[in-house]
DNA sequence: ATTGTATATTTCTTAGTATTCATATGAACT
DNA sequence: AGTTCATATGAATACTAAGAAATATACAAT
């Protein structure tokens, strides 16, 4: 039916919110709000497998979501929190204004 | 591996991102920054089926990224854009600062 | 150079989501 | 009530992205 779907202009936001729309990406998110961790930190405290963390995190840093240090064999990832924390803080707001059955209920 | 994988703390923003995570769907919410618009309106300006949209709109709806009037036989659907507005806005300026290799190839 | 520790990558599978198509509903008008 | 226009819904399929498991790389210390 068509032959261009999307502009660049429409789609540019996408892969951003796809990382937001992640769950285990978010509970990094989470995790990463409180104080900068290693890949291990985050598996144990997660308890989710190292090589699901280090995917994660690379899509996450891709999108500049999170950011990396090197800390001898450690890679120390710490929250973009200039963009992170303000996007957060709206849809908190959002949320108790408008959203509270379909957050709670995961409906989409 | 995993007793209890996530708390409502950490998945609460999963169902909201999603919509903004979907090309369709970030495409509507551009069109309805310019102006509100009905189903077919907005079928025929994006090129694509009318079921289509309707689908986009019912979960771009449940979580009052959109909101609806009726009008006659018409649907008209407008953005919140109390809070779409300000994401966006916040968005771009990380995109500026950040991420325009990743925005522009679409890398996850 | 070898070992141990930390992280990343690759490939395959699976699960979650979007799309399609057919059909149903609903509202206005005759 | 029947017709038309506008929109929504449901079910089947097609896609895409996430997860799992095994392996590879990178670094530091000995």
């Amino acid at each position: 039916m068509n032959t261009k779907k999307y502009t660049m202009e429409n789609i540019k936001y996408y892969p951003f919110f796809g990382n937001l729309a992640n769950p285990l990406k978010i509970r990094i998110v989470g995790m990463l709000k409180e104080k900068e961790m290693s890949v291990l930190d985050l598996a144990k405290e997660l308890k989710e497998e190292q090589s699901k963390i280090s995917h994660a995190l690379k899509s996450l840093k891709n999108c500049a979501i999170v950011q990396m240090k090197q800390k001898g064999k450690q890679r120390i990832y710490h929250l973009n929190k200039e963009t992170i924390l303000p996007m957060l803080e709206i849809l908190d707001q959002h949320e108790s204004k408008y959203c509270k059955k379909c957050l709670a209920k995961g409906i989409k």
